[in-house]
DNA sequence: GCACAACCTGACCAGCCGGTCAACAAGTTT
DNA sequence: AAACTTGTTGACCGGCTGGTCAGGTTGTGC
């Protein structure tokens, strides 16, 4: 990827460039077939097609459309867990938890499709990743109730029950991926601008941090004159 | 099926009543295998055998798969819109709101077959129902966005933009129907029982409602030392 | 420059899909 | 009880699907 590409990738060989290449090519149009005619809809044609590969080619990489399925469900899994590390280290929930919101919310912009994939795997009772939410997201769940209790104990905010929070999290901050064209229609048909995003993440994080009672009443109560522009 | 059968439903006529009962039969099977299954991956015999009908016998009463579908889609559609009398014969928003909350999360529980299938149609782009959201959806959430305005006008709640706070309503209720799976997983597998739903409910409807400053301060925020809430 | 492995792909296949249809059964009207 | 409408169904079909494979091409190590 940098400099050093020239002189060590004679070694590395242009076969694994070919592989990962190719492999990068699938899995971009798999994500985006499964998001939008869902697993039994996708055709490995409709896949092949948009990578601009023969469809034998698809099975050279990836044995079983179940195999690119599932390659593509882990790889937005591991994106969401990444997006985890700003909620650790922080010190109170306003940061830790506005940081996670603000992760996800870029996620849902930057990966919508993965994040329908996901989704839908969900929907249809996780048939293929099961095993991930028993083992790896009920952990990290686990581990993230633990640190929202230690901030409830500290008074740092309501004593609310962290899992109900952590779904709508996670339900909120998906919905702007997931929904995304509902949204959409009722945007007047347009995808929303920048400038909308923005305000769609300051507004979930005001509610919910407000809700959960981790905002210092900056943005203030109702009935308040003083202040600065509304927010829109 | 019952007594009045007898009499008054010789002039109803015994047709009707197959046709009916048929229709019900097979939607409520279809609603099933399209929500476990989705669109593409559901195929007309599993539901023929769900209902107990012969595959044929479901083309008499539903020409095609896509139509059978749309009657599904329809359904949960029309439900939800029915969700939402609560909300405008209400004088504030914690009244207005809050029930409406509850009505989604009741219906949650009570049609999650029937919340997947539309969040799977939705995902997709909604192919089959996009009028529906161009029509029907845009004019209801206007109307609802104009009463939230309403409120904060007079001051019963904070300065937010209503849009957002719809979505945030429809993401969270909806999740513990589309992600029951997840949740029930990180339940220790088992799904919420009827406290647990009553929990989440009020927890939903806790962080919201505080969320958007529509709480008279019943659940006190951490730290606070004067009593009352301001006039108002 | 040869041997070998990795990569590529057109042609093909068995199986399943949505949908049709002809023949028949049941219910209703007259 | 005949004439007619509505409901029922097994058998069938063309088309598409995921997946295979033989035979070819390209890159790599020696």
């Amino acid at each position: 990827m940098d400099e050093t590409a020239q002189n060590s990738r004679t070694k590395a060989g242009r076969r694994t460039d070919i592989r990962r290449e190719n492999e990068r090519l699938i899995l971009q149009a798999a994500e985006k077939v499964f998001a939008e005619a869902g697993f039994g809809g996708a055709t490995m044609q409709l896949i092949a097609d948009m990578a601009g590969l023969p469809k034998a080619n698809l099975h050279y990489y990836f044995a079983t459309k179940e195999d690119l399925y599932r390659r593509v469900v882990e790889n937005i899994f591991q994106i969401w867990l990444r997006a985890a590390d700003s909620f650790d280290s922080a010190p109170d929930p306003a940061s830790g938890i506005g940081a996670y919101i603000e992760a996800k919310m870029r996620i849902s912009r930057e990966h919508p499709f993965g994040s329908k994939v996901w989704a839908s795997e969900v929907m249809h009772g996780a048939p293929v990743i099961q095993d991930y939410l028993e083992g790896t997201l009920r952990a990290w769940t686990e581990g993230r109730i633990a640190a929202i209790r230690r901030w409830i104990d500290q008074g740092l905010m309501a004593p609310i029950d962290p899992r109900h929070l952590m779904y709508m999290i996670w339900a909120t901050t998906q919905h702007y991926a997931d929904f995304g064209h509902q949204i959409e229609t009722l945007n007047a048909g347009k995808p929303l601008s920048d400038r909308q995003w923005k305000a769609a993440t300051a507004e979930v994080k005001a509610i919910i941090l407000r809700g959960i009672g981790a905002l210092p009443d900056v943005l203030a109560p109702p009935r308040r004159r003083t202040a600065r522009q509304t927010g829109r």
